[in-house]
RNA sequence: GCGCGAGUAGCUCAGUUGGAUAGAGCGUCGGCCUCCGGAGCCGAAGGUCGUGGGUUCGAAUCCCGCCUCGCGCGCCA
């Protein structure tokens, strides 16, 4: 939105509402219509002081017209409609002159400071290091990158972290499930332990390890201790959650993914952090012993039952290390945090809260904020798929990404709202046609650079100030009017960490952008006409990258 | 049974925090290529916003009941 046009229209709402008697705090909402007829801005004002002054909603509305002076503000026209609603109808070349403001802010339009610098730790993939990544996790990916960049984009100092449980009984599974092939290759029968690992990457980690032992199978056999604790089974464990986080870093990489920090599980075993929490909160008196375990009162805090810390056996349940990891974000300085997880995770949510409550650190109750998105169902040639080759029962974002590629991939992770459950459709992601809205929208954008292409002009060469007063066209005007709803766009969608406004919103800016191009041609008008057209070929092209660029998508200038 | 989420066009889904006549894409039907990329554009048909109440100037949106689907309800993570 074109701020200085609004601030300006409200701030005369506003004195003119004051005059009629209105309350001291009013703060009028300017929207845009969904009918363009409409105008380009509209209000409620009139009908939410029908109730405090006690007057018809439309006589309302004429008394602040009668009041109003916004010709300065760029309005052309004003009109009251419907049950009392303003409309204001701004100068076309008023609008079109603030397509300066895109030019000159560059790679920065749609960029603001609401975090002011502030520090927010945003957690995402946090797969365990058993096997390669799924589509959940490519779904979180995505999420988790995009909200990160929406953060960073209106001011924040963002931190994406990955944590990593590598402590466990999954782990000790996984290192069996790897034993268990290794004998295989020796010639015993395959007998993977219950709970363990069935997918080929086992194997496959398994001759690795095989090899860089001397590839005998039966040697490395006599080597050590098989058993849990015993050196050849450390050693083996090592090896293969090296090898798996190697693995999923390669994928994550493939996936265009960086984390600034890996958080490790093992290390709040390792630094007492898990102790010194357990410690708190039986200090502070929010335990209790039965059964044999230690257990938190987490129902003091909204739980609908206590839950087990410390079991019989004196190890600790998962949520333990959990609490112990978040009390680390709030201590490393993280006092927003950001949790990106499958719905299948959403038990925790009040859990970790309850406990953090329970450390009485006077964390806020939301602390951590949780986005939690929905399965993902894969279907190719009209039927679900299950398997992957790689992996045995589930498909992996590799798979996804080889498939169809990973700006396909990102966007449509990206194009529905994380709490609706989403089918990922194999076919329609590979296809290079309109019918594909990521290519339609990448396509906008290499057709504007196109037109410098062929033209032989560098769109960075585009001056700002060139007079705009020749974009008249209503299919400009629409244009111009979307592109200037950007940086608006950005902060909502950041405030609800909902990056699905940006994807929608540029698949309908490409649309217009499409509809534009096809009606009107640039190059070759008299040059007042291109000169002009050409400033909004380089703002709407601007703001497609920019607005890729949030959702980890690239923006090409030929396809 | 309890908790969380979802239910909008034949299909997949948007709907900017309560606004005016409910919006896209796909699919279906019908049009548009001497011109910067037709990888595109235009038009048509298609709706009881799951359902019944409530709140108010005004509800797909907020509140309550019911129905359907998904996920979770472990001293697994």
């Amino acid at each position: 939105m074109n701020s200085a046009t609004t601030d300006c229209i409200r701030a005369e709402l506003a004195r003119a509402a004051r005059d009629l008697g209105a309350p001291d705090a009013i703060d009028p909402a300017l929207e845009r219509p969904r009918d363009p007829a409409h105008g380009e801005w509209a209000t409620n004002l009139a009908m939410t002081l029908a109730r405090p002054l006690r007057r018809k909603p439309r006589e309302i509305a004429q008394q602040l017209v009668e009041r109003l002076d916004v010709t300065a503000c760029g309005v052309a026209q004003v009109e009251i409609a419907g049950p009392g609603f303003i409309n204001f109808r701004l100068d076309p070349a008023h609008t079109a002159r603030a397509l300066a403001t895109i030019l000159r802010a560059g790679d920065t339009y749609g960029r603001s400071n609401a975090g002011a610098g502030r520090e927010v730790n945003v957690e995402f993939v946090s797969a365990n290091p058993t096997g390669p990544l799924h589509v959940g996790h490519g779904r979180q990916a995505a999420l988790g990158d995009a909200i990160a960049s929406l953060l960073e984009a209106t001011g924040w100092k963002v931190t994406r972290e990955f944590y990593y449980n590598d402590g466990g009984a999954q782990i000790t599974n996984l290192t069996r499930s790897v034993i268990a092939r290794v004998r295989e290759l020796a010639g015993e029968p395959l007998a993977i332990p219950e709970g363990g690992y069935h997918g080929e990457y086992i194997r496959e980690i398994a001759e690795r390890f095989v090899t860089t032992r001397g590839g005998d199978p039966r040697a490395v056999l006599r080597e050590g201790d098989l058993a849990p604790g015993g050196a050849l089974f450390e050693e083996i464990r090592r090896f293969v959650v090296a090898e798996l986080r190697a693995e999923q870093d390669r994928d994550l990489q493939a996936f265009g993914v960086r984390f600034d920090t890996y958080f490790l599980e093992s290390s709040l075993y390792t630094d007492g952090q898990v102790e010194n929490t357990v410690r708190a909160l039986a200090t502070g008196g929010r335990t209790y012993e039965h059964d044999g375990a230690l257990w938190l009162r987490t129902t003091d805090f909204s739980d609908d039952k206590d839950r087990v810390m410390r079991k019989r056996d004196g190890t600790y349940t998962y949520f333990v290390p959990d609490v112990a990891y978040h009390v680390t974000k709030w201590d490393r300085g993280y006092h927003r945090a950001i949790n990106v997880q499958g719905a299948d995770h959403h038990s925790t949510v009040t859990r970790v809260r309850a406990g953090l409550q329970a450390l009485d650190m006077d964390i806020p109750p939301g602390y951590p904020e949780y986005v939690l998105h929905q399965m993902v169902t894969v279907m190719r040639s009209g039927e679900e798929v299950k398997i992957s080759k790689r992996a045995g029962s589930y498909v992996t974002v590799r798979d996804l990404v080889d498939w169809v590629g990973r700006d396909a991939v990102r966007y449509f992770f990206l194009m529905r709202r994380g709490d609706s459950q989403l089918v990922f459709d194999v076919d329609l992601a590979r296809t290079q046609s309109e019918e594909n809205p990521v290519y339609y929208i990448q396509m906008a954008h290499a057709r504007l650079s196109g037109i410098f292409r062929v033209g032989g002009i560098d769109p960075a060469s585009i001056d700002p100030d060139t007079p705009l007063e020749a974009l008249v066209e209503p299919e400009e005007q629409e244009l111009i009017k979307r592109l200037l709803d950007f940086p608006a766009l950005v902060t909502g969608a950041a405030e609800a960490l909902e990056p699905q406004r940006i994807a929608s919103y540029l698949h309908e800016t490409a649309s217009l952008t499409h509809l534009w191009y096809h009606k009107h041609h640039v190059l070759n008008e008299p040059a007042p006409i291109m000169n002009a057209r050409l400033v909004l070929a380089r703002a709407a092209q601007i703001v497609l990258r920019n607005g890729l660029a949030l959702l980890g998508i690239t923006a090409p200038e030929r396809m």
